[in-house]
DNA sequence: TACTATTCCTACCAAATTAATATGATATAA
DNA sequence: TTATATCATATTAATTTGGTAGGAATAGTA
């Protein structure tokens, strides 16, 4: 299962692309309308911000904003900043990597090829984009 | 991600599939064969047990086998029995579903609608069984 | 200048989950 | 009777999850 976290971090982004008209929208707004806690959400916005994904504008007036194209911004590139992993097992995980411990031989490991088999599936629809997903 | 259990669930029936020929296998021989901790497979055996997946035999000589046939075993079914749902958001799982505190129409809810998606590519992935998974 | 709305940062915390371990009772083949 | 097993319950240490607290820094506006 994915976190609260990556679900927030989504349901802002398309809150953001809905809602964005230029001016940056503030993490109150956001709070209010997609029912996320405060503080909790600030934590997200940060991950968000350090990442690339969005850019913040300080001060009084100020909110957050896309840095990145919307339509580049895909929902796996967002589980992996805020969860990590987007295989079910690490020996089948790209950017995050881990070895078995228990494992013989990677390449035989019949597990192994149904998992990779399974990510394969997933990452076609998880590589959709904030704008894809607003057209559902 | 899936936890170790589901992992040494999975590995502890491809071992039973391979090596089973009548006599029941004991714990001992499968943990040290797969180099899963001893204790913490008797755990993952005995909640099997008491799914119907396997059976017991008590005493010297003992060890578990199959009670449900190895074709009819899915690991959708021990992931289900292990960890709990498929699905990676709760409001999409047809076992274990529950309600987003946060979401407001669940029916227009496109990060739903796209975890519905998802689901639906994974599961028959997943429904493969026991044996052919020992054929991949 | 003062006020207010905002982001930014570090730290903290409670509850749940994970990955085991410990101890010992019970059953059975030889 | 002994060795080999399963069976059952409880405990535990580490990690993750889902937050919360408090306040500093920044910037628009009266």
């Amino acid at each position: 299962m994915l976190s609260k976290r990556v679900k927030y971090a989504i349901k802002t982004l398309l809150f953001l692309y809905e809602n964005g008209d230029g001016k940056p929208i503030s993490a109150k707004i956001i709070s209010e309308n997609e029912k996320i806690p405060y503080k909790f959400l600030e934590n997200i916005l940060r991950e968000l911000r350090q990442n690339k994904i969005l850019k913040s504008v300080r001060g009084a007036e100020g909110g957050y904003k896309f840095l990145k194209d919307p339509n580049e911004i895909t929902v796996a590139e967002i589980i992996r900043i805020v969860d990590g992993p987007i295989a079910l097992i690490p020996c089948v995980s790209f950017y995050f990597y881990e070895k078995c411990e228990d494992c013989t031989d990677e390449i035989s490991c019949k597990i192994r090829k149904l998992f990779v088999q399974l990510r394969n599936e997933m990452l076609p629809i998880l590589n959709k984009s904030i704008t894809d997903l607003e057209k559902l």
